[in-house]
RNA sequence: CGGGGCGUAGCACAGCCUGGUAGUGCGCUCGGUUUGGGACCGAGAGGUCGGAUGUUCGAAUCAUCUCGCCCCGACCA
């Protein structure tokens, strides 16, 4: 039993909001929208950093970094782009402050007016391709393959811990190639690294699809995205990959000359996560305990509670479990040994629950005399009681079957939760309880109405959905195939 | 940015209507007993009641203004 955790079923919202603090991943600053990522959450994001970073590694891209600032004049180069974020930059307008002359405190120097705005990045197209002009030249330097980790703000009325808020943290791929085709590739390639990240290490299962026109990010071509389902039947967009086109290039005058010594633009991509995914991975997978994590981006897989009265029992567990710990350290599984005493087991029993390590040990006087150990697993909330001789392989199994069952639970829960829907009655009565393919018409009029009536919106067309004739379920014209519908955070 | 709510100890809240000694629980400190699912007893520490102004002999309490946060909408990764 946790105490005062709300139930999912009943307050969702406040379930996740708590589950966040309680569990030690964030808390919210006293900067209006912004957060504060503690410790704990912290070590997740470096993991999932971790993996990710590996991935681009892998597929030929390196890191960089590009200034916090975006001068106001490149923002609006590319007209779509400024367009689509002009609502919500910060916007930095002087570069000095001084005392009050009239009391206390500081006031901004007027004197110390910048001749040009500068806005902190929402994102970095604009201060990335105008360095690009100057890297870029001949055939011979393409592609650029780059990533940068960053900070980013964007001013956002109403904010939920890593859901949504001013400033997050994230990477965003900016890469330039000679041909469409090649971007193209690229941007499918990225999509498909986020879709890997997501079912194999966030064990979370998702659609990749692209978005509508209207849903498309500003200044793209193309947007393809990963879309996930949360367990009350919303939709989480997790992930994005666009297409830009010659935009951009266009836009900041980036030309190179080919083979054939001709001047063309190139070709861009973008492609990006962020700390979003965190509040992903808690609504993906936890329960009314608390986190549930994948041992994967677990900071800790494996914790050992001793259980003893006098000190030399607890010097008698210790010479038991050490080797135990140096086994499962040697398998690159990480463990804590919790023997501090300010707390009874029970009491960690339950922090660690609501923590989501996935496996826990209990190992007291009585496990000693029976060469024991009780091994707890964090996703079906079982326990049973193990010889410790061989424990360290048994878990290092159990870690993979834990990390394979909370995928299998998932997509067990959105295959449950994906419904067809061939008329608008059904539509009304199902979009409410997960995602629902349906037919759509492909007109921008016919979607924004569908979300006027319903909040629910396109989330993607997927990209292995089948051609198949139908009429479209609000307007009855006809549609080649099906696309995903859902209410979305 | 519209609608609603809330600012009182580290946290969660009561007290406000009907003005008069600032409280409860958790947490914290010390001592002791405990330890297989959130232990217990005893003794302590901790507050400019979000801020300003006003009414009053007297304001956490009434009035006006102001700042901040949360929730619900519109906008959005």
């Amino acid at each position: 039993m946790s105490k005062g955790l709300p139930k999912r079923s009943e307050d969702y919202s406040a379930w996740y909001n708590e589950i966040v603090k309680r569990a030690d991943l964030a808390e919210n600053s006293a900067v209006r929208g912004c957060m504060v990522i503690k410790p704990y959450g912290f070590a997740i994001w470096e993991k999932m950093q971790g993996a990710l970073d590996d991935m681009f590694k892998a597929t030929g891209h390196q890191n960089a970094y590009f200034p916090l600032f975006v001068p106001k004049s490149f923002l609006e180069l590319e007209e779509e782009h400024a367009e689509g974020f002009a609502k919500e930059c910060a916007v930095v307008t002087h570069y000095r402050l001084k005392n009050n002359p009239d009391g206390k405190g500081l006031i901004v120097d007027p004197e110390a007016k910048l001749e040009e705005e500068l806005i902190v990045r929402p994102t970095s197209e604009a201060v990335i391709w105008n360095s690009y002009k100057g890297w870029i030249q001949s055939w011979r330097d393409l592609p650029i393959l780059i990533n940068q980790w960053a900070n980013v703000v964007r001013w956002e009325m109403r904010t939920r811990l890593f859901l949504r808020t001013a400033e997050f943290l994230w990477q965003e791929g900016h890469t330039a190639h000679a041909t469409e085709q090649e971007a193209i590739e690229e941007a499918e390639r990225m999509l498909g690294v986020y879709a890997e990240f997501a079912e194999n290490w966030m064990a979370m299962p998702v659609i990749q699809g692209v978005k509508t026109p209207s849903e498309r990010f500003a200044g793209a071509v193309e947007t393809y995205c990963i879309e996930a389902l949360m367990q009350d039947g919303k939709a989480l967009q997790s992930g994005t990959s666009h297409f830009l086109g010659q935009n951009f290039a266009k836009s900041f005058d980036v030309k190179f000359v080919n083979k054939d010594n001709e001047l063309e633009y190139p070709w861009a991509t973008s492609w990006g996560v962020s700390t979003r995914l965190m509040g992903a991975l808690v609504m993906a997978h936890s329960d009314d305990q608390g986190l549930v994590l994948p041992p994967k981006l677990a900071p800790i897989q494996v914790v050992i509670v001793p259980i003893y009265r006098a000190e030399e029992d607890l010097a008698q567990i210790t010479a038991k479990v050490d080797p135990v710990i140096n086994e499962l350290r040697l398998l690159g599984i990480s463990v804590k040994f919790d023997d501090d005493d300010k707390y009874k087991p029970g009491y960690k029993f339950a922090e660690y629950e609501l923590k989501g390590v996935p496996v826990r040990l209990a190992i007291g006087m009585r496990d000693l005399e029976n060469g024991t150990i009780e091994i707890a697993r964090r996703d079906t909330l079982t326990k049973e009681s193990r010889s410790i001789d061989g424990i360290a392989e048994y878990i290092r199994n159990l870690l993979d079957e834990i990390q394979q069952n909370i995928y299998d639970q998932a997509l067990k829960f959105r295959d449950e939760n994906t419904y067809i829907a061939d008329s608008w009655d059904e539509f009304k009565e199902l979009i409410d309880k997960g995602f629902v393919l349906a037919h759509w018409d492909g007109s921008a009029e016919t979607e924004e109405k569908i979300k006027a009536e319903t909040k629910a919106t396109i989330r993607c067309i997927p990209l292995n959905s089948v051609e198949e004739a139908g009429e479209d379920v609000y307007s009855g014209k006809p549609s080649a195939k099906r696309v995903v519908f859902a209410k979305a955070y």
